[in-house]
DNA sequence: CAAGTGACAATAA
DNA sequence: TTTATTGCCACTT
């Protein structure tokens, strides 16, 4: 936790991702907040997709404010994406939503 | 060096 | 209620 802050605010997001479990969802402006960035929530999809460092960041856990995903993703779609986070145990709402009500991965951070 | 861009979030209409 | 716009701040060109 020392060695993460090198000069890129971005290896923060990949650390924040990276603590994820399996069936959890973050959402952008959450991680933002824990590396601590409370309104570069844009900045940490960017990070995501400028340096997708694949496997060690599951970007597919990392969804909107809203439990929505971006609306034109990279692993196929948002529907892929859905059917990837269903599979790791996480619950979604008839909208096509995840269900941020038990999903959500900062439980208890308020 | 300056301007533009961007997987979002919050507020206004 | 949904849709549109603005603001944020670092990285890219």
């Amino acid at each position: 936790m020392d060695k993460i802050e090198r000069e890129g605010f971005f290896n923060r997001v990949y650390e924040a991702v990276g603590q994820i479990p399996s069936g959890m969802v973050a959402t952008y402006g959450q991680v933002a907040r824990l590396v601590g960035a409370p309104h570069r929530a844009r900045y940490v999809g960017f990070a995501l997709h400028s340096n997708p460092l694949p496997g060690e960041i599951p970007c597919h856990r990392v969804v909107f404010a809203d439990g929505r995903l971006a609306p034109g993703f990279a692993f196929g779609g948002e529907a892929a994406q859905r059917e990837l986070l269903e599979s790791e145990g996480v619950h979604f709402l008839a909208d096509g939503r995840v269900d941020l009500d038990i999903s959500r991965w900062p439980a208890g951070l308020e």
